[in-house]
RNA sequence: GGCCAGGUAGCUCAGUUGGUAGAGCAGCGGACUGAAAAUCCGCGUGUCGGCGGUUCGAUUCCGUCCCUGGCCA
C-alpha cells in the first residue's frame, strides 16, 4: 500500500518545501508537480516565489504557468490536471512528487469530492453576477435556507452553497452523499516547518523579492492584466502595486507584505494541523543538522515521526 | 535651566465628574466538500511611568521624581 502511495510534501509558505524537494528529486529521479494555487499563473513570478529558470532545468516541474492571469481555476481542475501530470512523470520513467501549499488542492487529488452535475454557464453566470454585490450578512441568510449546513462558512462558500442549491436543487452536502467522487490515490505528506524561525524567513524572504525585482514585475503587471483577474489575489500583490504606484512608502509596504505573508502562513498552518490523516504525515524542520536524514527516510517509506 | 503637552495592552490611542479600563492594528485559536496566497468565525488582566499624600477606596485629585516630544533661554 505505501508503495502506491503518491509522495506529498507540504507546509506553510517559505518554510523551505522547495529545497528539501529539488535534493529529493535530483537523489531519485523524480519529477515535481506543484500544487499551489498562484504559481499556476504566468507573468506572477517574483512575489510567489517560483522555482528559478536554473532549479526548472535541474529538476521537470509541472503545474507551474499553466494559466492566464485572468483564468479562474478550481481545486477540481488542478486535480484533474494533477492525474495527467503524474501519468506523464511516470510514462517517463520519473517518480511524481507533489510539492505545495494549497491544501485545497491536495484535498481535491486526495480527498473525496462529488461529481458536479452540469451548470448552464449562462445561468451560472448571472446568478454569480447577482450575489457578487451581495453584503455578506444578507448571503447568509440566503445560504442559511438553501443549504443550512454551511451557512457558517466565509462568502467564497457561501456563494458556492447558493449557486449549487439554486443551479441543480440539492445540496451541496447532499451531492456529496449521493454522487462521492471516490479518492483515486493515498498520499505520504512530509510537512515542512521550520517552527519560531519562519516568521524570520519570512521577513528575509520578503526583502529578497523586494530587492529582486518585484515592484517592477507589479508594475508591468498592472498594465497588462485586468486589475479583478484571479492571479492578483496572490499575497502582497495589491499592496507592491500600490508600492510600484507610489501610493505607498517601501518600508510601510514591506511591513504589510510580511504581516500578510505570515497570517498566511498561519491559516495554513491551521490546515495541516487538522485537514491532514495524521498517521500520513512526517514532520520534517528544514534547519534540521540532519534535515537531509530524516527526508531521505520519509522517502523510503518510514511514516512515523 | 524654564514653560507647555504627553507617559494606559506588543503598537497607535480612547476613557474613568474617584469604585482597578476598551477600540483599531498586531498576535493567538478555529472553520474550510469545484474562486483556497481565497473567504469567514472566535479570543482583550494590562504594576493605567515610579514613590509618597488626601480618601473607606486613586489609574483618575495633590506633591515629588523619572522618561519622551515641542517651545523659550
Amino acid at each position: 500500500m505505501a508503495g502506491s502511495s503518491i509522495r506529498v510534501i507540504c507546509g506553510p509558505t517559505a518554510a523551505g518545501k522547495s529545497a528539501v524537494a529539488l535534493w529529493l528529486a535530483q537523489r531519485h529521479r523524480a519529477a515535481i508537480i506543484s500544487a499551489d494555487s498562484r504559481q499556476v499563473y504566468r507573468g506572477f513570478d517574483i512575489g510567489t516565489a517560483k522555482p528559478t529558470h536554473q532549479e526548472r532545468l535541474s529538476v521537470p516541474h509541472f503545474g507551474i504557468d499553466v494559466l492566464d492571469p485572468a483564468q479562474r481555476y478550481s481545486a477540481a481542475a488542478w486535480a484533474d490536471d494533477a492525474e495527467r501530470w503524474i501519468a506523464h512523470a511516470q510514462a517517463a520513467g520519473l517518480e511524481p512528487l507533489i510539492v505545495g501549499g494549497t491544501g485545497f488542492y491536495l484535498r481535491a487529488l486526495f480527498g473525496t469530492l462529488f461529481h458536479e452535475p452540469a451548470l448552464d454557464p449562462r445561468r451560472r453566470e448571472a446568478l454569480e453576477s447577482f450575489l457578487r454585490h451581495m453584503p455578506t450578512e444578507e448571503l447568509r441568510r440566503w445560504c442559511a435556507a438553501l443549504d443550512p449546513a454551511r451557512a457558517h462558512l466565509g462568502r467564497t462558500q457561501l456563494m458556492r452553497g447558493v449557486e449549487i442549491a439554486l443551479l441543480t436543487g440539492e445540496r451541496v452536502s447532499a451531492l456529496h452523499a449521493r454522487a462521492p467522487r471516490p479518492p483515486r490515490r493515498t498520499a505520504r505528506y512530509l510537512l515542512v516547518d521550520p517552527g519560531p524561525a519562519l516568521a524570520s524567513r519570512i521577513a528575509e524572504r520578503v526583502d529578497r523579492m523586494l530587492d529582486g525585482g518585484w515592484i517592477t514585475e507589479a508594475a508591468r503587471l498592472a498594465g497588462q492584466v485586468p486589475a479583478d483577474a484571479p492571479a492578483w489575489k496572490a499575497t502582497g500583490y495589491d499592496v507592491v502595486r500600490a508600492l510600484a504606484a507610489g501610493a505607498i512608502e517601501r518600508p510601510a509596504a514591506r511591513e504589510q507584505v510580511v504581516i500578510a505573508t505570515r497570517q498566511y502562513a498561519k491559516r495554513q498552518r491551521t490546515w495541516f494541523r487538522h485537514q491532514l490523516d495524521p498517521r500520513l504525515v512526517r514532520t520534517l524542520d528544514p534547519t534540521a543538522r540532519d534535515w537531509q536524514d530524516r527526508a531521505e527516510q520519509w522517502w523510503h517509506g518510514a511514516t512515523e515521526a
